[in-house]
DNA sequence: TCAATGACGTCTT
DNA sequence: TAAGACGCCATTG
């Protein structure tokens, strides 16, 4: 496992519930800039439990398959959550996590 | 090496 | 909005 998936989780655990956040935004929060790809290979081969539903493309659109499995998965605790999910789409303007830089500076290490 | 791959992002039509 | 074309980048065979 590499020192990068340890700084993705690190952040993917800091997005609040009824809050998401994008793979380029989580990538961008861990210091990998350009590496949105890389967020979503770190949620796939993660085995830890994480609030990996709270991630989504900056379309707001889910990412997984339609209908499959884990995208079936995703919608049910999005909603869970309190937040409306209609498509497969939600709205970035109402959801996406604003952190505030300076708690995000005593919560990250790095 | 090198081409293919992917839970992505940005721009253009 | 929606759909393509590209760009990007670590990983894989």
């Amino acid at each position: 496992m590499s020192h990068n998936y340890e700084k993705i989780y690190t952040v993917v655990k800091l997005i609040p519930a009824g809050k998401v956040a994008t793979y380029g935004q989580v990538a961008d929060l861990a210091g990998l800039p350009r590496r949105a790809r890389m967020v979503s290979k770190a949620l796939k081969e993660s085995t830890e439990s994480l609030p990996w539903h709270r991630i989504l493309a900056a379309s707001g659109k889910i990412s997984l398959p339609v209908g499959s499995e884990g995208y079936l998965e995703q919608v049910q605790r999005l909603r869970s959550e309190n937040i409306e999910i209609r498509n497969g789409r939600l709205s970035l303007q109402d959801y996406q996590w604003q952190p505030d830089p300076v708690e995000l500076l005593f919560r990250l290490d790095f």
